[in-house]
DNA sequence: TTGTACGCGTTATCAG
DNA sequence: CTGATAACGCGTACAA
């Protein structure tokens, strides 16, 4: 239906060759004139060059995938906008899949992206590995995996996130405020991330000669809904005036049911989130996070993929990206009497 | 590099159509011998057909566009995931496009997914149209546009939520709550979804014969920082006991500033968002809002889209989403005397 | 300076 | 039941 460069062409009265030259610039071997005329034609019947044709020939279709377990995630949305830009920066676009953290829906869009011929892809890999299974995949194309190692054969790199420093200094951070008694709410225990925070958590307990408590650390999920519950289930332990919570979504849980407790933050006890999302400001009291450059993080992601695709391999095959401490409202400085009722008023 | 039908016509020893038909599933015209032993070829050589190529023959790549303002904005995160499941559903794939509400950026997107030629594209337009500019344009595939009229010409649909109703049901349900002198927090005055609440917000008004107060209505960006500052930098008049705020962000804003304020919520004055994202639910105190279905918006766009794609048209061209009040804890019954300074407790 | 002709990987038609 | 072959729209050596 649609206008080709055949049509141009004949528009034109020149050959297909000529217009293809003046389409792609590559009219230093094109007269002036014939330039022009062309060009007007173009432009006059709005051409468009089908990119798919394009495709085949040059064996690259300038479009990325972007897998990520689903943008509703605060995290992953700003890295979804962050990669869309530089995507968009370097004249590509990108396929969005959510994986829903599930491994086959990922193969899938491994697939279907494959199929489209997309020249690479960006994987925020899905919790649950099973390195049997993957490996048996040799993905075609360069895949830069996000934060967690995947098995897929291919060529690959990996962008991390410094989640043993993040949590660290988190912690670091407590201390030298006067905390000893932190409780550690985490999310998954498999995820690498979370293996990561607790190595950085048990790293500044050790520095400080601190005693790990492993009853300190209670495994859940990413979720507000995790902290809000587990606030309400439990009564904390009277010696724990910090939380370190995997994530500002269980700190935003926590909160919440520590006001309905009564329990005031940071009054009587310290919060710390991790993420730094964009209500993690809004909240009252603000949130104390450790800033996970989201945004940045897919950006740098898509920004080596595409060096890979180009081949700019002059960069070292895993990337670091460090956080940064954001010290807001919801902690304060131990105090130094154990907590007491004395002291009611706002 | 990666093995072609040819390939796999080679190894099984058939020709290239044999494949083709085996691949598709136009198998009922092929021996279950020939079909078996292709098909081992097939898995064995890990053979995933060029899509592009498909495309070149059957016209239709299986992919849409979704060209949204900003992901990061929790209204559209919720839209872009409800598109993408609809898609993958129905075997499309997703092209991710953030315009930032710039209409160039938007056109130039548009261009762009032509080129790759999407078989249709979900438009949530930029602010700023312009008509003249916009009908130079004609979009040679089908656009779905959601909640904002487009000019471009072309096969066009329209997936609205009834803002006006959703703003009447949000003041019809202050003022029966004993409200009646309500502030009106809006975003951008220009947009086609102020416009609609606050034709709702006048209409609720008249049927209950309360004079409309143009002072009532104040127009700013719909951003949490727009209601923090306004609070921050103005006084509220005495007889205002709620505020009807354009969106969530705006009523988080606000809230966090009469926090700072000491202005008690809902106790002192009650206030309304719009939208239910996530956050509200999560707030202290949860927020009252009228819930716009930002999900099916997107999947319901999609589904649209896809119809009309796919030839099936029985669907009236105008599709309208209702809205849902949400009654949490920022708003209460007014209090029959003024506001008073005799109740300070919590 | 411009045009011819081939090939990219696939589907669809039609002959065998 | 199977296989040649044209066609899809374009880029590019190479010929003119």
């Amino acid at each position: 239906m649609s206008v080709t460069i055949k049509d141009i062409a004949r528009l034109a009265g020149v050959s297909i060759a000529t217009v293809s030259k003046v389409v792609n610039n590559k009219d230093f071997d094109i007269s002036e004139g014939t330039r022009v005329r062309v060009q007007k034609i173009i432009d006059e019947e709005n051409y468009r060059p089908n990119s798919l044709a394009r495709s085949m020939i040059t064996k690259t279709t300038k479009t990325v995938g972007l897998i990520i377990p689903d943008v509703r995630n605060p995290f992953f949305t700003d890295l979804a906008r962050g990669a869309e830009d530089c995507a968009k920066e370097n004249g590509y676009s990108l396929l969005f899949c959510n994986s829903d953290d599930v491994l086959e829906k990922e193969i899938e869009y491994i697939n279907t992206l494959v199929e489209k011929q997309v020249d690479g892809i960006v994987l925020a890999g899905s919790i649950n590995r099973n390195k049997a299974l993957e490996e048996k995949y040799s993905v075609t194309v360069p895949i830069v995996s996000l934060d967690r190692k995947v098995y897929f054969k291919g060529i690959q790199a990996t962008v991390e996130i410094d989640n043993v420093t993040g949590a660290h200094d988190a912690i670091e951070y407590l201390i030298q405020s006067g905390h000893k008694d932190i409780l550690f709410l985490s999310g998954q225990e498999e995820v690498d991330i979370s293996k990561d925070r607790l190595i950085g958590y048990k790293k500044a307990l050790e520095e400080n000669h601190i005693p790990f408590n492993p009853k300190c650390v209670i495994f859940g999920l990413y979720k507000s809904e995790f902290g809000y519950q587990y606030i309400m289930e439990n009564d904390l332990p009277k010696e724990v005036t910090a939380i370190f919570c995997g994530n500002d979504l269980i700190a935003l849980g926590v909160i919440k049911a520590l006001k309905s407790k009564k329990i005031k933050v940071p009054k009587d006890i310290s919060i710390m989130g991790f993420d730094d999302i964009s209500l993690a400001s809004i909240n009252t009291p603000e949130l104390t996070t450790v800033k996970q450059p989201s945004y940045e993080f897919g950006y740098i992601a898509v920004q080596r993929l595409i060096d890979i695709i180009e081949g700019i391999t002059n960069r070292k095959d895993k990337f670091e990206i460090k956080t940064e401490l954001i010290i807001r409202e919801s902690t304060a400085p131990r105090r130094n009497d154990t907590k007491s009722d004395d002291d009611v008023a706002e």
